[in-house]
DNA sequence: ATAAAACCTACAATAGTTGCAGGTTCAACC
DNA sequence: GGTTGAACCTGCAACTATTGTAGGTTTTAT
């Protein structure tokens, strides 16, 4: 039996965070103490870190929640699995698309900038008539956004 | 004299999000009708486009306030924004790289799934077991958020 | 018995954008 | 001048995933 504190620790989760995913319907009910405290056993943590895994792969809680309704069915075709992940591939290489976009275009704007005045910047100047830009493969002018794991990370 | 949805049209933002920027104190105070609608000028056109470039090259709504007031001293040093520029940079290369990691295990998990029941899927299995990812650069456990433009986009 | 640590619920905040409801103004046409 | 329909107004809620807080209860160890 696992309090909610041992789960999070075992599972890398912040104790917070199970709790939003329980009412999210992406962990099972659980038992609870005479007090009301959620007491959790190991299949608990085994569906965490199913859910933390996908979560670290990119895909979405909605994708996490179907794939745990695929796996519960073992006996079913994985047809519907392999098909979420690969559209999944290909949000990502989408994403990195964008992000090569941007990526190059930063790095041209930077290559120009002298670090002179204001008014003869570079950056500001690309910046604010979209023509200076390298139009190569701009036509990204829809992105999308996204988020994954730990917005408050150390890591940046 | 613009009305808003001129404006709209000629900058590719909708009709709300400009009222969002402004809001948000990204576009200068709007002279209003005498019935109270907005009516913009040029010079608002060409705030909204810088706007909409930086989001494009995908700064923050906070990262373009700053880079408005920088640029709004033509005789300052543009050394902070060449900064700013060359931090923005960084976070979009850890960001390629996290999606790089997300997208050659995607293809691993993929390219060993042979489409049979889900007991055996190998997409299952490794979701569930984080050993049998390839760790090499499975460092990535804290992964960021981050959001650009058009989450209701078309493209995907 | 008491104190501290851990837990409980419900809510707000983050970022950027969209969408809605309920109401007002503008433009054009008769 | 009146009427209509499009465009506008404000304020609010929704989305995604996660964190944080406030105010209160339980557990655990002393």
């Amino acid at each position: 039996m696992l309090t909610i504190g041992k789960l999070a620790d075992a599972s890398g989760c912040t104790v917070g965070l199970i709790r939003h995913y329980e009412k999210e319907g992406l962990l099972p009910p659980v038992a609870r103490s005479e007090g009301n405290q959620r007491r959790y056993m190991q299949i608990h943590l085994q569906r965490l870190l199913f859910i933390r895994h996908g979560r670290e792969l990119g895909f979405t809680l909605t994708e996490i929640r179907e794939l745990i309704v695929l796996s519960s069915e073992p006996q079913a075709s994985c047809q519907a699995v392999d098909e979420l992940t690969r559209a999944h591939l290909e949000q990502v290489k989408n994403r990195i698309k964008r992000l090569h976009a941007m990526r190059d275009e930063l790095e041209r704007m930077l290559g120009q900038c002298q670090i002179g005045r204001v008014a003869d910047c570079r950056i500001i100047e690309t910046l604010s008539d979209h023509e200076l830009c390298d139009h190569s493969q701009a036509q990204a002018d829809h992105l999308q956004g996204y988020r994954t794991l730990s917005m408050a990370s150390s890591s940046e």
